[in-house]
DNA sequence: CTGTTAGCGCATTCAC
DNA sequence: GTGAATGCGCTAACAG
C-alpha cells in the first residue's frame, strides 16, 4: 500500500499548480481545456481520495439542508432517524451545514400538505432535502417541485416510485411484513385468531410502508396456506386515551385471539394494555425499537420485535448528502438496512445510538 | 450551541501561549507549576474537545500495535474481527500505527503457547496489544507479562477473569447460549433429541467462550424443564475431511435427532452435510455469520443464526486503542455488542462491513 | 486563466 | 520554561 496521493502530487504529475487541480476537482470553472485534460488524465491513473477532515478545515462555504419527516417525539421511531442525522452532523462538525427541520403529523394528511407547501415555497435556497415520506401523492408532488428547481432530495424510511432521489435509505418493507408473519404464526397456537394493529388516520390514506408490509404479510400466509383468521385491530394515534377502550372492545368482540402483530411502530400500546390487564397468554410481535416497545420486550409482553435501524438510515442519509455536496462523491441510490430480530434477551444490547442504559 | 473552543482560545483565556497549553494537554513536561494551574483552571470551566482529524495531520509520532487472535481464514469468524480492525485503521489513516499480526491455531493449545511466547518476548516496543483469547491460562500468563511491562492490552471476542485490560469488546456469551437454547427448542419437535456440535481439540482444553455458552444453554433447559436429550456431536476442525464420517456416524447412532445446535461458528459443516444428503427435516440453529453459515441460511438448511458483530468489535477495539494512545480519551472498560438473530429472509442485509459501518 | 499565498487547528521545533 | 514559527493537506482569495 503506497503513500497517500495528495493534491500537490497530482499537480506535479500533470504539470499544473495545486490551485488548478482544486478548481478542477470542484468544478469551479476558470480552467483551460488543456489543463483539464492533463489533470483528468492523471486522475484516471491514480486514485485520489481527498482528506475530508482536513478539507473541512479550510472550507468556508455553508450548506443548507431541509429535513422533513413525521413528528419526532422522544422515544419514538422518527426521533431515532433524527438522532442518526445529528450523529452524522457531529462526525462532520468541520463542515458548516445548517439544517431546517419541518415535521408533520403522520396521521393527518392535511398537516402533511401544509408543511410540504411551505417547503416547496421556500426551498429555493436549500442545497438538498431529506424526506421521510408518508403520503404518496403529496410527496411525489413535492419531489417534482424540487426536481424542477434542481434540488437533490434523499429519502429515509422508505423510497417512492415516480421520483428520482439522489439516494434512499430504507429497510425492505415487504420482507419486513413477510418476516412479521413468519414470526407471529410460528408462536401463535394453530386454530386461534391473530389480531393486526392498525392506525386510524385523518384523510383516509394509508402510509406507503404499511401497504408494502401488508403485502409481505399476506403473501407469507398464502404461501404457507396458513388458516388463522386475521382480525383488524384499530387504535387512535391522535387520541391515545381512546385506545384503551378500542382494545377492550376488540377483545370482547374476538374471544379467540392467540396472537397480535403490529405492522407499525405502535405495538407498545398493546404490550402496555396486556401488562396492565394481566394478559400473558396472547403472543405479541412488534415493529421498531421505540421506548415503549423496548419496555414491552423487557417485561415479557412482546415476544419478538423487528428493528429497522432508523438511526443508521438517518446517519447514512446525512453522511451521503454531505459527501455528495462537498466532495461530489458518487452515491449509491438504493440502500437497504438490516432487519434485526430482537427478543427480551437481546434488547439490552441494542442501544448503539439511543437509549442510554 | 457555541462555537468550538480551540487551543488558541484556551491559551488566551489562561494568559499563556498555545505551545504551553499543548504541553500541558499532552503531559509533555517543561511547564511551570503556575502555568499548569492557570490552564487547568480554564480547562475545568470550558469543555475542550480536540479536533482529532486535524491533530493527526501534524502528528509525527508512530504507534506500534500487536494483534494476536486465532487464525483468520477468509470468510471465517476471526477474519471479520480483523476486517473491523482494518476499517478503524482506515478511518484514522492520518495516524501512523504499525500493526504486527500474530495468529495461532485455536484448536491447538501448543500453537497458542508458541505464539504467545514470541509476543511476550518482543512486546517491549509495542504501545498496545489487541488479544482475541482462546485458552484461559495461557492468555492470563501473557497478560501478566504485558502488565509488568506497562503495556496496555484489549480483548476482542471475550473478556478474561484475573486480567486488567484497558478495555474489552465482546458479546454476552452466556446470554448467547441461553438464546441458542431458546431458539432451537422453540422449533424442535418435543420428544426428539437435539445434537450439539463440538470441536475436537488438541490439548484437551475448552475455549473460554464455549464454556459460558454451554452454561447459558443448560440453564435455559433447566429453567424451562425442557426434556429433550442433548447428544454430543463431534467434528474435526483440523481435518475437515473426517467430519463427514463423524457426522454420518452420529446420525446412524442417534435415530431421533429433531434439531441440531452449534455453540461455535462451525455449524455450516452440518448445514452443508444436510444439503448434500437431502436432509431437510432436522432443524438447525447456528452461530456467527461466516461465509459457510451464510450459505446455509440462504439455502434454507439453517433456520436461525445468531450474529455477534465481530467486525464491530474489531473496529471498536482499534478505535479505542488509538483514541486512548493518541488523545488520552477516557475509555469504558466493559463493552457488549449486539446479538443479532438472522434468518433466511434477513441475511442478505447483513453485509455492512463486507462490502461497510 | 493560473500560480502563489494565506490561513484552518494542532503538534512540534527552535529561538529566546 | 516559554512564545513564536513551521508544516501537515486543502480551500479560497489574490495578484498576475
Amino acid at each position: 500500500m503506497q503513500r497517500k496521493i495528495r493534491i500537490k502530487d497530482i499537480a506535479a504529475m500533470s504539470g499544473v499548480s495545486a490551485g488548478t487541480v482544486d478548481r478542477i476537482l470542484h468544478n469551479r470553472g476558470n480552467v483551460s481545456e488543456e489543463a483539464r485534460m492533463a489533470v483528468e488524465e492523471v486522475l484516471k491513473r491514480v486514485s485520489y481520495k481527498p482528506n475530508i477532515h482536513v478539507s473541512g478545515l479550510s472550507l468556508k462555504r455553508k450548506y443548507r439542508a431541509i429535513i422533513t419527516t413525521p413528528d419526532a417525539l422522544e422515544g419514538e421511531y422518527w426521533e431515532s432517524i433524527h438522532s442518526g442525522i445529528r450523529h452524522a452532523l457531529e462526525e462532520f462538525e468541520n463542515i458548516r451545514v445548517e439544517c431546517q427541520v419541518h415535521t408533520y403529523n403522520q396521521y393527518d394528511i392535511y398537516s402533511c400538505r401544509e408543511v410540504y407547501g411551505r417547503i416547496g415555497g421556500m426551498a429555493s435556497d436549500a442545497d438538498a432535502v431529506i424526506i421521510g415520506p408518508t403520503f404518496k401523492k403529496e410527496t411525489v408532488r413535492l419531489c417534482r417541485r424540487l426536481g424542477d428547481k434542481g434540488i437533490p432530495y434523499l429519502f429515509v424510511d422508505s423510497p417512492l416510485e415516480e421520483t428520482t432521489p439522489l439516494s434512499f435509505f430504507t429497510s425492505d418493507h415487504y420482507v419486513c411484513g413477510y418476516l412479521l408473519a413468519r414470526l407471529i404464526t410460528s408462536i401463535t397456537p394453530p386454530g386461534s385468531d391473530i389480531g393486526m394493529l392498525q392506525a386510524m388516520r385523518r384523510g383516509d390514506e394509508s402510509a406507503n410502508t404499511s401497504v408494502l408490509r401488508k403485502q409481505g404479510f399476506d403473501d407469507y400466509l398464502a404461501e404457507r396456506k396458513i388458516p388463522n383468521a386475521i382480525r383488524k385491530m384499530l387504535f387512535s394515534a391522535t387520541e391515545p386515551e381512546k385506545s384503551d377502550d378500542l382494545l377492550a372492545q376488540f377483545f370482547r368482540t374476538y374471544r379467540n385471539i392467540g396472537g397480535v402483530v403490529a405492522l407499525n411502530s405502535r405495538g407498545g400500546i398493546v404490550a402496555d394494555y396486556f401488562s396492565r390487564n394481566g394478559i400473558s397468554d396472547i403472543k405479541l410481535v412488534c415493529l421498531d425499537l421505540t421506548a415503549t416497545n423496548a419496555q414491552g420486550l423487557q417485561n415479557g409482553s412482546i415476544d419478538f420485535l423487528i428493528g429497522q435501524e432508523p438511526e443508521h438510515q438517518g446517519f447514512l442519509a446525512m453522511k451521503t448528502l454531505i459527501e455528495y455536496l462537498v466532495y461530489r462523491k458518487p452515491v449509491r441510490v438504493e440502500n437497504y438496512t438490516q432487519l434485526d430480530i430482537l427478543t427480551r434477551e437481546t434488547v439490552g444490547y441494542y442501544n448503539r445510538f439511543n437509549f442510554a442504559p
